[in-house]
This record gives C-alpha cells, sequence and structure tokens, in this order.
DNA sequence: AACCAATGGTTCACATAATGAACCATCAAG
DNA sequence: CTTGATGGTTCATTATGTGAACCATTGGTT
C-alpha cells in the first residue's frame, strides 16, 4: 500500500462515534507504528485536512475538507438535488428518509429528511456508515452492483447489529436476488431495532449504482396501507433523483410498474 | 516535502473554473512529473477522494469528501451556525452575505446568502479562493491574524485582480492598521469590479480568527445610509456568530461601540 | 496516407523518503 | 517513586517514490 493510501486510511477511522482521535488510539485502530501514523497525521494536518485540538493534543478532520466537499458539490450537485426529494419524500410517506452514497467499499448515510408528522420518528446522524447485508440501502446497493463487489462484501465476516441482523451469506443472496427482481429493498430491525426500511438504488450517467435512497420508519408504525404507500412513494422519488442527477437505470431495471 | 503533502496538494487545483482536470494538465499545474501525478492521483482514487470520469479521462473531486466534510460539521459546526446569520444579515442589509474559512494559507468562501430585495445582486460560489489583500475578507483576517502570517502572505507577489486592486505592500499593511483600529475591512472593487464590501473576521474559542463574514453591495447601491448601516449590522453579525460557535474575541478588538 | 502534436499510460535504474524499534518527557493514579 | 498511560523524537535500515524515456491512441493538418 501506498503512503498515500495509508495517511488517507487514517481518515477512515473518523465517524460520529469518534469525532476526535488520539495519537495512542489512532496506533491502535490502524495497526501501524507510532510514528508512522505521528508524520502523516503531521502531513495531513499541514494540509488542513485535519487539525490538532490544542488542550487534548487529539485529532478531528480540517477545514479544507469543507472546501473539498464544496467543489465535489459543484461538480456532482448530488446531495442538493437529493434534499427536495428526501422532504418531498418525507411528506408524502410521513417517514423520515435519507440518502447513502456508495465511497469506495463504504456505503454512508450523507442526508436527510423528517417527517413533521410524528412525535416519534427515526433519528439519523450524516456521515454515518452503514453495513451492507443488515440495511435496505445496503441491499439495493448489492442488487446492482457489479458481481465481483457483491462477492468482495459477502466475503467479509457480516456483523450483526443486532439479533435479527442476518449474518448468512446465502440468505443475503437470496435476499439480493429477490431486490433484483423487485427493484426495492426491505430490512426489518437488521441495523437498529424496531426499525422497518425500505431503499431503492440510485444510479448514474454510466448506469452503475450510485447509493440508495431509503424510508425509516418504527416497526410499530408500518400498517398495511403504508406497506403499499411507501414502496410506491419511494420507487417514484428513486426515478425522479436518479433523473435529476442525470443518471440512467440499467436495462434490466425494475421500474415498480410491474409489481 | 512528504509524498502525502504532495498528493493533498494535487487538491488545490480543483476549483470552480477548473472542476475536472486532465492527467497532462495537473501535471503542469503542478509542476511535477507525469509519472508521479499518475499514480498520486491513482491513490486519491483508491481512497474515493477523486474519480476519474470515464470518458473523458480527466479527474473530479470524489464522493469520499463528502463524508469527512459531514463529519468536520459535526465536530465544529460552523457553516450550519453560519446559515440563520448569514440569512439574517442579507435580509437586514438587502444585499449578499458570505462567510469565508482559513484553509492553511488560503481563504475560502463557503458559505452565503443572497437578498429577496433586488434583482441585481453580487453573485458568490462557495468553495471560491479569495485574495487576502484585494478582499475585505481577506483584509479582515490579515488584520487579526498571527504577524508572521500577515508577512508571509504579504511576502508572496500580489496579484491585480482588477485596476482596483492594492498591490503595494506598504498600502496594505496600512489598511490592516486601520482594520485593526476599526475592526471592520472595506474594499471597493478589488476582487470584482463595482462590488464594495465590508467584512469583519470571526474569531475560535483559541481566540484565532478562523475566517470572516462579509457583505458585498454593488458600488452604485452603497448609499449614505448603508454606509452606516451595513457595518452596524454586520459588526452584531460577527459578533453573534463568534459567539455561536463557542468562539472568543481577542482582549484588544473593537466591538464598534466606539466607532 | 503520412505526419505531427496532443493525450493517457507504463517502465526501470536510481535516490529519496518512509519505516519502526527504542528512546525521552510528561502526566495521573496507585 | 513506581507503574502505565500519553505525545513526541531519533536514526540506521530499506522500502518506496521518482522521472527520463518510452509506448499507444487520438484528432487534426497537409
Amino acid at each position: 500500500m501506498g503512503t498515500v493510501s495509508k495517511a488517507l486510511s487514517l481518515l477512515t477511522h473518523f465517524n460520529h462515534g469518534r469525532l476526535e482521535i488520539g495519537l495512542s488510539d489512532l496506533t491502535r485502530l490502524s495497526g501501524m507504528n507510532k510514528a508512522t501514523v505521528y508524520r502523516l497525521m503531521g502531513e495531513l494536518q499541514e494540509q488542513g485536512v485535519v487539525e490538532q485540538i490544542e488542550e487534548a493534543r487529539s485529532y478531528r478532520l480540517g477545514p479544507q475538507v469543507l472546501r473539498l466537499a464544496a467543489l465535489r458539490e459543484a461538480s456532482v450537485p448530488i446531495l442538493s438535488a437529493s434534499r427536495r426529494v428526501l422532504r418531498e419524500l418525507s411528506e408524502a410517506t410521513g417517514e423520515t428518509t435519507h440518502l447513502s452514497l456508495l465511497q469506495g467499499d463504504q456505503l454512508a448515510s450523507l442526508s436527510h429528511a423528517y417527517a413533521p408528522q410524528h412525535a416519534t420518528k427515526v433519528m439519523m446522524e450524516d456521515a454515518e456508515v452503514l453495513t451492507f447485508h443488515g440495511t435496505a440501502s445496503g441491499l439495493a446497493v448489492l442488487g446492482f452492483a457489479e458481481p465481483a463487489f457483491v462477492d468482495a462484501v459477502l466475503a467479509r465476516p457480516l456483523e450483526a447489529r443486532t439479533p435479527q441482523t442476518q449474518t448468512d451469506p446465502q440468505v443475503v443472496r437470496a435476499q439480493i436476488t429477490e431486490v433484483q427482481r423487485c427493484g426495492i429493498a426491505q430490512s426489518v430491525g437488521g441495523f437498529e431495532a424496531e426499525v422497518h426500511s425500505h431503499a431503492v438504488p440510485i444510479f448514474g450517467p454510466d448506469r452503475a449504482v450510485l447509493g440508495a435512497l431509503a424510508v425509516a420508519a418504527p416497526t410499530s408504525r408500518m400498517s398495511a396501507a403504508q406497506r403499499v404507500a411507501i414502496p410506491q412513494a419511494l420507487q417514484a422519488a428513486g426515478l425522479a433523483l436518479t433523473h435529476r442527477i442525470g443518471g440512467v437505470c440499467p436495462p434490466h431495471f425494475p421500474t415498480g410498474l410491474a409489481a
């Protein structure tokens, strides 16, 4: 692995539960040598990608990433395009909606909207990394990703986030086949207990899957009516978002008209 | 310079006018060897920091930066804190407002708001890199930055963006002194012709300057009334934003009450 | 068709730059 | 006044990055 990859892989250890990481922790998390981590973080800091907090001496992400993200949005305005779609979908379904995007071999939830209707709702945080096998979004992506990618994901050990999480690769493959048939994925309690999620894939201009659009509802609110209404609204919203970003569905993608 | 710094410095060549860069262009822009640029970009691509466009083979920023930016906002929610302040300041002044943040030795405009009142307004793009000597925001930052930083900035050649741009370091130093006295900076046509800008610095918890809050108006609309109203509203908004992000003004900062 | 000047991509001898075990300084707790 | 954390530093070893020169492809010119 090149030095640049090593340095950037250090950034993968930052997440919502670990916004600040000290040198020793980062050394342990990465498995690298302490001196190496120290120098790499020093270089990342010079470039403003991370910054060191005065008192604690721990590191957090730096201001430079904001500029890069703004330019990414200028290139591919998928987040801004998603906001309206998410808001309308939340209003239509009365539930929390979110958009997740593929980032290499990770799937991260990057934008969300809450419905005003209910006091209880599924809460979301942006930049949360989702599992492929335990979330509707992950399954929706796997259903339309390269077979080699699916194999790579299922070759890794499948973590059980809840007692309901499916960790048998065979079962997950069966779910993927079902997703390919319907064009929509479901997960009941696979990531968070008591959450029933639906998700549809989003495609880019090259017909490759970019991520997924999802509706997450408390299981208690999944009435028979919602079981019909949510997939319908979601499939329409997914097609709309794919369209708005100049994306094209693959030829065999079921648009839900036959569902 | 370390390899990591070299790789990350390639990213500085992306901006609003150059969202996609080919290998040869990037080689020229960076002054590095073509093979080096090729390998570095390959590594950045592996990590999702950049991605290569199929047809053109040129590079653009990748999806990974969105995740990093979301986490940065979770650590230091300066952009989300700024949005309300910007909107209210735009409404109060009737002009375009924007926030710029220091990113190492660069100042980038990262968030803005337009006023609904007028058909003509100063247009802004996020992630635009501002000059220190030719913008009110830049001068506001220099006025409260480390003296060594000011020296470094003024040691570089000062580019003239417009015929009105001040490029004499002596004159700029005089302007900085004035900024330190008043707590507010001005620039008339120093970056874009026909634009009169005011700016105030924003401070972090360690009393260091983080960036600047600015109001940009067409020179034609800078009436005597506005010349009083804009600085007043801007200084109040600047203090409010510094406060909202947990920042503290340095002890000698003029709050405008004596202006 | 032959030519030229671009482009992106690849090779390999060479030298620079990264590595990691061991080190020091500091701190807080026992 | 140990013990075990932490962040930070050193330096001999070697792995890694480098760049001149190369190839392949494309698109425009004569």
